[in-house]
DNA sequence: CGACGAATTGAAGCTGGTCAAGGAACGTGG
DNA sequence: CCACGTTCCTTGACCAGCTTCAATTCGTCG
């Protein structure tokens, strides 16, 4: 029994709190399985929950790091500076997914992260990590699952630009962006791009012109809408097998 | 004072040991800093040096994770298979790096390795790894570097394959190769290619025979030499203007 | 409503893929 | 050591897909 149950309107509030943060990826961080006073632990978790407005930096490239973030309502975009200036978009954050983690090393962040949109977000002092992960055996191994995880991450997406066409890339984007913004198994056929045409082309190493036709295509084929920024999937079948995700059409795929 | 050198005999081979491996990626876990008897650790770390014959696999895509690999003579393939079996290289690792650290999540490996030629190579058990964790402050933090950099790796790669042409991908390929090959900041301009056309193509995600045509281009420009798998660069500028290396270049290759 | 940036669309050109043929290198067995 | 077969590599011709550049349309916000 812990010391929250003892409380119940305190309950309630813990309880609430721990659904609403039941996608984060540092859920069990906040959240352990076994506590003596759930409550209290988050407190002297010291998190701090801000947010930045769109075109505001979380941070730049060569800062030091000094917490993690976690979105928690809105969007982000992770990118690097070329030395020509160019930028190379590097990823998408959307809630409940985490930013930073690729500091560890260095100690300094080596990309810049943007908001697409408003956006809300959890702070994690690295020395509040530091702290639990000493204390509680089962942290150890959370950052190097995380980190594993965003390797994945970026490796798949290496398969897909160089193993797929500016079509299955697409598909692949949609499809992989419709499940990450339900934060579950489901897919969601509606919803709002936070990004543009150009970051989008630059993420799947295409160019604007691609990604548009691509778009126009797909309508053609009724396969979804794409007015600006608004996105509805008719036929997640049909983008699937476009994607690759369909073992017959990654055979035609091969090198 | 450390026990070692109490035993002059045993002092020198440790110190020949040591330099041996002065370019492991684990290095500071065999020698560290500050140690009592450095010959007794080396002993209880419990490593073994054993070696796989060109095509033998160091290990299987879904087998469960029992040690961790460092090459010391040789070169392996990473690679995995897709749905339709294809294979698709994730990249090569060569004396003094590491692998099997990506399987540190699930457990399981994700990937297959394949020596591309006799190999010997060090194994890092996994409870090793564990019990100098626990009680080594500094090497808890290790494992997290190291991730860091592959996962630093896997994005520079995803960069090459991303904004630069066939001719670029190839510069820097061979670039990167040459000064992996020396584990130090130089350049070694005389090789032996361990892999062959094939996975040189399927890893920066072009095909045979623009691999091919490439190298003839950089022969007849005076470049290089690629007679079959022995390369001798001539022009480690004009490489390096090429892969953009040079910022004059890069910008030329935007997006 | 008007103006600006973002997105679409078209035409032309180029890079790199595909397919096929020929040649070099390598290992094996006589 | 040579003949042979196999695998790997090179080269050529042709073509598809994507990029480039420019013109037009859409959409959003003051």
């Amino acid at each position: 029994m812990t010391a929250a149950q003892t409380n119940p309107a305190k309950l309630t509030e813990y309880r609430q709190r721990r659904r609403a943060c039941s996608n984060c990826a540092l859920h069990c961080l906040c959240f352990p399985p076994s506590l003596y006073d759930g409550r209290r632990h988050l407190e002297e978790l010291n998190l701090r929950q801000r947010w930045i407005k769109q075109g505001d930096h979380l941070f730049l490239s060569g800062q030091r790091l000094r917490s993690l973030f976690v979105v928690r309502v809105g969007s982000v975009k992770c990118y690097d500076l070329s030395p020509a200036g160019d930028t190379m978009v590097m990823g998408f954050r959307f809630p409940g997914e985490l930013v930073g983690l690729d500091a560890l090393d260095a100690g300094v962040h080596a990309g810049y992260v943007i908001g697409l949109e408003d956006t809300h977000y959890c702070e994690i002092p690295l020395s509040t990590l530091h702290r639990l992960q000493n204390s509680r055996l089962e942290l150890r191994q959370l950052v190097t699952q995380l980190l594993c995880r965003v390797l994945a991450d970026v490796r798949s997406l290496l398969q897909v630009i160089r193993h797929l066409d500016a079509r299955a890339r697409l598909a692949w984007f949609l499809l992989n962006l419709a499940s990450r913004l339900t934060g579950q198994e489901t897919i969601k056929c509606e919803f709002r791009l936070s990004m543009d045409r150009n970051d989008i082309a630059n993420y799947l190493g295409l160019t604007i012109g691609t990604v548009s036709r691509t778009l126009t295509d797909y309508q053609k084929a009724g396969i979804l809408s794409a007015r600006g920024k608004s996105i509805q999937i008719f036929d997640v079948r049909a983008l699937r097998k476009l994607s690759g995700s369909d073992p017959a059409v990654i055979s035609l795929a091969k090198h």
